[in-house]
RNA sequence: GCGGGGAUGGCCCAGUGGUACGGCGGCAGCCUGCUAAGCUGUUUCUCUUCGAGAGCGAGGGUUCGAAUCCCUCUCCCCGCGCCA
């Protein structure tokens, strides 16, 4: 949730961003309205009760001295029923008002660029050495502004989707059987290879200061709902049905709220927490999108990064992800670019986000795996998460990036690391000692 | 699932129907060679010019008035049962 005081105090500020996001200015033309009708009830509603304490206090008196008190309740009573409807109109108006609220989105940060549309998210940089099927070059310079390095390849390696078949390393027709689309076994050695990229990436962010911890899988509605969007609920939340369980779809939400209403010391700042867990997704929006493949998938397993901080500090921190994250896919020896989000593409909680996309030589192009944001206060305010200052109780800012999200890597390892022939995969150096092996062949 | 106990401000804790006690911690000030101690004030949210309202796990109810009485629910602790 955005801060109303400042809505208040600043309008334009909002204005200017909403706009920048290609939102409309209806929503907060309608905020604007509801909240002065809003706060005109609220002041009608608390002068009545002012009224009432006072009476109450002077019952109170009366019984002690033993005078005769009817009179006066009856006066409560008239006071009582005034208040009680003002009271159900401020709800009212008080629940539409929220309504609104929450859908403004946060306000973004300088540095975003405005723009709209995927395909316009500006190229920040490129690092590694990624390998070129000769068509395309002229496509992989065009993503990296020409500045990618790269080696020309005469052949085009197999998608990972025929490679796995080849190798019998994923069985997605049973896991289509048994659960349906997009869903998937996966085995042997690659299933093997998950699990060192897990432990990888745990140990990873262990060394470099982070709380690591497996959060619940399901969240009820209350702590969801704060911890996220109504685009993510519409579209990727799967529900438990008959309870008031949502499967999560990233464990950024339950780190989030892990210390929802909680008051934090400035000592305990930042506070930097890894998770791992699956990561389960509808997918909804995605129809006819990478059907093929374990690329999209309804569950899979990520490690992610949160970090709650001061306010004046999540641009670094913001950074600080960006770069674990970055040493991390470098390590693996993939090739990648970094994306700065543009401002019509942020969710409706981003101040900021930055994408890391890995080289797929046997697609042509970069895809997404990594994801950084910055939510600044959004999160922490609605999650209610603050630290003490001597300035009184401020909210954390809140920022998570995708360390590794299994499924993709393996895909992009698969892509990357096969050998001309297509009968061998070469594990990245750095998981061999977690695998155990540094190669998988069929 | 059954039985018992519990939830009060950042933390601890008192409070059996009359408008939340005290301590610790934090912050500010005073005092003091320095530090510590001591003293004073302050400490949540909302609307505000003053000021007021709300707040005792959540939501209802009774009452002129509820932390307190009643109902429903949630979570935690102990015991029993079941169980990977």
């Amino acid at each position: 949730m955005i801060d109303v005081k400042l809505l208040r105090e600043k309008p334009e500020l909002f204005y200017s961003s909403c706009e920048a996001r290609g939102f409309g200015k209806d929503l907060l033309d309608k905020f604007f309205i509801l909240d002065r009708k809003w706060r005109e009830l609220l002041k009608q509603v608390n002068d009545l009760k002012h009224e009432k304490n006072e009476l109450s206090m002077r019952i109170s008196r009366m019984v002690k001295e033993g005078k005769d008190v009817a009179p006066v309740k009856e006066d409560v009573v008239k006071t009582s029923a005034l208040i009680e409807s003002n009271e159900a109109e401020l709800k009212i108006v008080e629940a539409e008002r929220d309504q609104i609220l929450k859908q403004i989105p946060n306000l973004i940060d300088e540095s975003v660029p405005i723009c709209k549309g995927d395909e316009n998210n500006p190229f920040m940089k490129f690092n590694g050495m990624a390998s070129v099927y000769g068509e395309d070059v002229e496509a992989f310079l065009k993503a990296t502004n020409g500045v990618g390095k790269y080696n020309v390849i005469d052949y085009r390696p197999m998608s990972h989707v025929d490679l796995q078949e080849k190798l019998g390393l994923v069985d997605l027709e049973t896991a289509g059987r048994v659960a349906g689309s997009r869903f998937y076994y996966l085995k042997g050695r690659l299933f093997k290879l998950e699990l060192a990229l897990i432990n990888y990436g745990v140990d990873f962010l262990s060394d470099r200061g982070f709380n690591v911890v497996e959060p619940p899988l399901m969240m009820n509605y209350e702590s969801m709902s704060k911890a996220t969007d109504m685009e993510t609920f519409r579209e990727s939340l799967y529900k438990i049905e008959g309870e008031d369980l949502y499967l999560i779809s990233t464990s950024e939400h339950p780190i989030a709220a892990m210390i929802s209403n909680e008051i934090l010391a400035p000592q305990d700042l930042p506070l930097r927490i890894a998770g791992f867990s699956p990561c389960f997704r509808k997918e909804a929006g995605a129809h006819g999108k990478d059907t093929k493949g374990i690329f999209r998938v309804h569950n899979f397993n990520k490690v992610e990064q949160f970090i709650f901080c001061e306010p004046e500090k999540s641009r670094d921190f913001h950074e600080e992800l960006l770069r674990n994250s970055e040493q991390l896919i470098q390590s693996l020896g993939l090739s990648y670019r970094v994306i700065n989000f543009c401002s019509g593409e942020l969710s409706v909680l981003n101040s900021k986000k930055y994408d890391i996309e890995a080289w797929f030589p046997s697609q042509g192009r970069f895809r997404e795996v990594v994801s950084a944001s910055n939510n600044t206060d959004y999160q922490a305010r609605s999650l209610n998460i603050r630290y003490r200052t001597s300035d009184g109780h401020k909210f954390v800012h809140t920022l998570n990036s995708t360390a590794l999200a299994t499924t993709r890597i393996l895909v992009a390892i698969m892509e990357n690391f096969q050998n001309r022939e297509g009968t061998e995969i070469k594990v990245p150096e750095p998981l061999v000692p977690y695998a155990g092996f540094d190669t998988i062949s069929s």
